[in-house]
DNA sequence: TTTAAAATCCCAATATTTAGGGATTTTTTA
DNA sequence: TAAAAAATCCCTAAATATTGGGATTTTAAA
């Protein structure tokens, strides 16, 4: 199952670029919000498991303590525009700073993927073959030259295709390469 | 033909924010480079359209004269962590702060990419009838299909097919359907 | 060690697309 | 107003894909 991840910064760049990474990362639902108290009113009412949220939107104690509430279900993870705004101990299991390089932030951003990515999530609904054959449909080859790439008969990458098919209810080409992309399971380029 | 933006940051959030947003809004080409003297290096050799530069990369006046010195050719943006750092005076064409939200970053880079998009982009390439068909076949519509739902015979579907495959050297549905995506011709939802 | 899933292969009939020719009628545009 | 481009339609043969049946062998899990 998809992971849900709020989102609290006022900043469409970071809105965007923390969407971005995510998702090449997983497939999450991501929901944003730019009010700390919608963000309080929103954890108290709906299931997340990780909560983002810039440094500078809580103002008081007060909302501090509404946010932490729920400090054992959800990962916390704290945005900063700079060092200084870091505190010495703090209820946050980990820190990203506006402008960390991408060595700082994707290790964060994994390890929290990593940590709730159920394993039955989408692309393990198909085996391992069923994959390989999906890619090449993706990629524009036909089932003949599928067929050859893989070493197997035509019959066989027809066989994993109505399997594909079944398990996804997904039926055209179209729609199928699609999913690979939105998948990661081909690299978003040309194809021929 | 496809605008060449260069964006300097050392931060990965802003890199790939921004690389979200302006990829949503036409298909250029970014560079990113986090150091200000390859900044400059990199402009000598090699045509740009527009630099987006960090504030906190530039240290002196020497490499800031530097940076402006084919100011003639580029769109220069600003982009600044706090209100304090922006200039009074200064040869940026724009400003961009980090915590900017996107009312305010949208229309800024809209109108850099209107300004350099040229009218003879991939969109135009084709034209209204073809790409009603291509968005039909991104869909995962069969020719006859196609034909329904544009009251138009089969036979003329494949021959607006046989043009979109002519005009784009794009043959197969699945690399169609990239374009198509890519081109924001259709939803990126599901199909069926 | 059974059982289930995965991966492999086969056939035949039908549906669909592709590639190679055309041709005619509207619209645009120079 | 000519000429060019766009949109429409037609044909046939060959190539591919889809559908709806099977079956066998490996591999992994209970």
């Amino acid at each position: 199952m998809k992971q849900t991840i709020l989102i609290a910064t006022p900043s469409y760049l970071l809105q965007k670029g923390l969407a971005s990474i995510i998702q090449d990362i997983a497939e999450s639902e991501l929901i944003f919000i730019n009010d700390i108290n919608e963000v309080n009113h929103y954890l108290e009412g709906n299931n997340t498991n990780c909560v983002i949220i810039d440094q500078c939107l809580i103002e008081n104690k007060e909302q501090r303590a509404l946010l932490f509430q729920l400090k054992d279900k959800n990962y916390y993870i704290d945005l900063v525009s700079d060092e200084k705004y870091l505190p010495a101990a703090n209820k946050f299991d980990a820190a990203i700073k506006y402008d960390d390089p991408k060595e700082k932030v994707l290790p964060i951003l994994e390890k929290l993927i990593n940590k709730y990515d159920k394993p039955e999530d989408t692309a393990s609904l198909l085996s391992k073959r069923e994959k390989d054959v999906l890619k090449l449909v993706a990629l524009g080859y036909t089932n003949k030259q599928i067929a050859e790439k893989l070493f197997i008969s035509t019959h066989t990458v027809i066989s994993h295709r109505k399997n594909i098919t079944s398990k996804l209810g997904i039926k055209t080409v179209s729609g199928l390469t699609v999913y690979a992309v939105l998948n990661n399971l081909i690299p978003k380029d040309h194809i021929q």
